[in-house]
DNA sequence: CATCCGCGGATTGTTGACAATCATACGATC
DNA sequence: GATCGTATGATTGTCAACAATCCGCGGATG
């Protein structure tokens, strides 16, 4: 039989479906920290039942998007001040984790070529003030980075951070000073990628980390002890 | 009013206690890799309903414990050697990333004394061959380790890792060759946390890590590609 | 006026029934 | 004898109704 591609046709299940689209919002800003999902309201604008709604739910529970109480509902969780910096420190480790296995087992030029690829979408939307299209493009480099270490577990993890990472922005609705620095950060990464050593790179994301922590949350840095400021 | 702690009572809700026993029976081997999860036959054993039940197993997807296929049923994920060595690679960048921060943050001599009193328990169930006691002794270090480290995210990623890390270990039923080894590996970590140097520590973890992937899936290491190995 | 009590509406949690699909066994056909 | 088609039972996917709980409001009470 001359089939040129025969593998299992694997349906995905509707409540992976919804899962995604609630990320989606969720990641965009339609759903924001706080917000109760009432069940019945958005089963009826996805057209499915409360029950296959609640499958998908409990899914962001379990990710740590939402955040449930019982007899009262759903929320899109919030993201405190140790919040953020634990996301960074999170995405620290697992990126560099990534850049680590791309340097001894991957295509390095290749990557970069990718990376370079996104930085030049990165500028573009820049440059015209996309300030979505911005956003997109970061979390596409930084989603490229970790997908192309071809460890499945690595990815998974990264793709709830980007959300979260989305979502402390938003919030605080803080971004770079000066947007160059955006771009050069982001090439700087992958030009080590391509050709820099393993101790360049792992300190430009270290650095690309810190300095997010610095904007977002001014009072604390990406090494320092969670809370020990008095309220 | 007197109270001595007036805290939120927060029920947890029906399909998260679910889960977690689910996890359970996973860890332990009730639900082998591969092993399909009857929804009739297990509702009935948790005294749920149905659909309760498929809410807990929603979870588990997410978490990449389960596998679905539509129409057909929910499956205990089963480890393919690159699955072997994602794990532990990615076991090593979040167990390194929890012992930076507790280096720099952290009480190191609190951490110590505490994974001194598991390496304890590990060596006394090591003596009496207690294999099911050296399991949960093991991964209750790691377990420590992280959630040390104070990082939410860190220790949900952690708890994962440490259930598919005994599917591994159980599947292959390989075990250390001289279990005394297993004792010093531990040991030796939680003495570099109380007063070894960053290097040390990282060093010694990444060590643990590779001589895993080493028992369980020889014919690679922590830092090979994933697969290159012709079939 | 502040507090407590209880009621009604709204929302969530749970359940059992129904529809869609799959797996298996059996017989027909070449 | 092997393959195909079909009927049958079992399992999953979906849904709508019922029970349990929460929230807000009005009224009673001190």
């Amino acid at each position: 039989m001359g089939l040129t591609r025969v593998e299992p046709v694997n349906h995905e299940s509707t409540s992976a479906i919804i899962a995604d689209r609630l990320r989606l919002a969720i990641m965009d800003g339609d759903l924001a920290p706080g917000d109760q999902l009432g069940e019945a309201d958005l089963a009826g604008r996805f057209e499915v039942s409360r029950g296959t709604l609640r499958e998908a739910m409990q899914r962001l529970v379990e990710e740590g998007l939402l955040r449930s109480e019982r007899y009262r509902g759903l929320f899109v969780c919030e993201l405190s001040p140790d919040d953020v910096q634990d996301v960074y420190v999170t995405r620290n480790a697992i990126e560099q984790a990534a850049a680590r296995l791309i340097l001894r087992r991957g295509d390095r030029a290749a990557v970069a070529d990718q990376l370079d690829a996104i930085c030049e979408q990165l500028r573009a939307a820049i440059e015209v003030d996309d300030q979505p299209a911005v956003g997109r493009a970061d979390a596409a480099f930084h989603e490229a980075l970790v997908t192309a270490s071809g460890s499945s577990r690595l990815s998974r993890m990264a793709r709830t951070l980007l959300i979260e990472t989305r979502m402390c922005i938003r919030e605080l609705s803080r971004t770079y000073a000066s947007p160059a620095d955006r771009v050069t950060e982001h090439t700087a990464i992958a030009a080590a990628l391509r050709d820099g050593t393993e101790a360049l790179v792992l300190g430009l994301i270290d650095a690309h980390m810190a300095d997010a922590v610095q904007r977002l949350a001014p009072d604390r840095d990406l090494h320092s002890p969670f809370t020990d400021l008095v309220d």
